[in-house]
RNA sequence: GGCGGGGUAGCCAAGUGGGAAGGCCGAGGUCUGCAAAACCUCUAUGAGUGGGUUCGACUCCCACCCCCGCCUCCA
């Protein structure tokens, strides 16, 4: 049985297919980052789904080509880096580099590539887009000198969203600055100089401006993927209009589909509200990292809830990711330690990874998936405690894990142990010997304020970082 | 007003027309010099509310309540 996943352009679950004749590579283009600011944790919600999708569809045997563009010009990052003083290519390689530090930080993989809007490659392509779509009469040149998309040209437009154009109710945030345009539905291409602005500007056949924020993405996935992608995912925000006019610019200038499966992630909330600033509920994972948290458990927290459910984040709940990796932890060490190098060889508990992988086959259903791993951590661990698992099915369950882990990313990295801890180890090993506890206590508490903590285990002392 | 998503234990959450997964927290126990971990047991006679269909409903249908989102540049 092979991959199904939601397709919101038709909503329903689909089987997956891509288009590649051979069925192995993939084509995925994901919405990243607006480069004005530290993204924060919803941005990332996103991101990590993204990757989940990635890895899985990587573990099923597909070969997927990602592209993640890099919004780095458009209102908000023009005003801010005004207001910080400084170029606007200075102020938003601030942010592009604290995006990748903290893509690190949630063992996000890296996407093929990262084309930021600004590049002259992207610009010249959205430009020679627009100039098509003019050709074509899709695209017209307003008073104000901005260029818009003619609606009335694309009659599939807002069948993503599932929405009758007709029916919509004007929400207020329509800039009142628009009434230049032809019908209000019109969204900008390129939009014309103004002293807001500055000196951020392109020359272009229209005049002096800069790229409206819908083409950069459609520039940027026709020119790294071709006109047709496999998958397009980001988040629900995105479908209207966003993605709605993806389609309508793309389409109209390769005459193709431009997307067979749209994949779109629910919003994030915290403490059951809508994340903002002002409610002092707003996250960044920089936040986390200085709350004492980690990466992997940030990244526990914000995966392991299905990405078309809103996902309530909650300090508790990144303290649950931290105790349920633990259990994780203990259980790696524990196989590795009763390995002990042996050669796998199967084991009847292997049929929880296939429960695993066929869990997020359906739809990345994630909470189905992490249900048979738990199952198997606690079996073995039963089994082990029974002297139960040899140490070739122990290595095999290690190999099993390591599939799983592929796909989670949630293996604690190894931590080297500094010499002076491990001469206390010692130490406390033969004062144990010695049945001297008082002595033992008192090395075990010296260990754990250098940073870690000592068990002792049928297989001797062991230790991990605090 | 239109269109979506959701309401399952203290918290997070899955699947299913017929025994309500899993994780965290909590309680008791086994083990241990102690501790920790691990393991075992317990923790929803009940699924927002009220109806209906059915031999049987958490699941299907209807109504209502509540939460969240989108409705023209928010992941």
């Amino acid at each position: 049985m092979g991959i199904r996943l939601f397709n919101t352009y038709t909503r329903q679950l689909e089987e997956f297919t891509p288009l590649d004749p051979a069925g192995q590579q993939v084509k995925m283009y994901t919405c990243g980052p607006t480069v004005y600011n530290h993204a924060h944790i919803g941005n990332f919600r996103a991101y990590l789904f993204e990757d989940l999708l990635q890895r899985h569809l990587e573990a099923r045997g597909y070969q997927v080509e990602r592209v993640m563009n890099l919004t780095d010009v458009d209102d908000k990052t023009i005003r801010n880096s005004r207001e910080a003083g400084r170029r606007l290519a200075d102020f938003t390689a601030i942010y592009k580099d604290a995006f990748f530090q903290d893509v690190d930080t949630l063992r996000i993989k890296r996407a093929q590539h990262f084309p930021a809007a600004t590049e002259p490659r992207y610009i010249e392509r959205m430009i020679s887009m627009i100039q098509q779509l003019e050709s074509q009469g899709i695209a017209y040149q307003a008073e104000d000198k901005s260029v818009y998309f003619r609606l009335s040209k694309f009659p599939d437009y807002g069948k993503l969203a599932h929405l009758n154009l007709d029916e919509l109710r004007p929400s207020g945030r329509i800039a009142n600055d628009e009434y230049e345009k032809e019908s209000i539905g019109d969204f900008a291409l390129w939009k014309a100089w103004d002293e807001k602005d500055g000196d951020v500007a392109w020359d272009s056949p229209w005049g002096r401006g800069r790229p409206g924020w819908h083409i950069e993405c459609s520039a940027m996935a026709t020119a790294l993927l071709g006109p047709e992608i496999d998958i397009h995912c980001g988040g629900v925000d995105n479908i209207f209009p966003h993605h709605e006019a993806e389609i309508a610019q793309s389409e109209c200038c390769t005459g193709k589909k431009f997307v067979r499966y749209w994949l779109h992630c629910a919003h994030l909330m915290v403490d059951g509200q809508k994340m903002s600033k002002k409610l002092g509920n707003f996250y960044t994972l920089r936040d986390l990292i200085e709350k004492g948290f980690t990466g992997r458990e940030a990244r526990y927290a914000l995966l392991t809830v299905n990405y078309r459910l809103p996902l309530n984040f909650t300090l508790p709940g990144l303290e649950s990711a931290r105790a349920s990796l633990a259990r994780i932890d203990e259980w790696v060490d524990r196989l590795t330690a009763h390995a002990a190098g042996a050669s796998p060889t199967a084991t009847p508990l292997s049929d929880f990874t296939e429960k695993f992988f066929a869990a997020l086959d359906e739809d990345l259903n994630i909470s189905g998936a992490l249900a048979p791993l738990f199952d198997l951590i606690r079996e073995s661990n039963s089994a082990l405690n029974r002297s139960e698992l040899s140490p070739a099915e122990a290595a095999q369950l290690l190999a099993d894990w390591r599939r799983i882990d592929s796909v989670l990313g949630f293996e604690r990295e190894a931590a080297a142990i500094p010499a002076d801890v491990l001469a206390l180890v010692e130490q406390r090993q033969q004062a144990r010997a010695d049945k001297e506890w008082k002595k033992s206590d008192e090395l075990r508490d010296e260990i754990l304020a250098k940073g870690w903590v000592v068990k002792d285990t049928k297989e001797g002392p062991k230790l991990t970082p605090r």
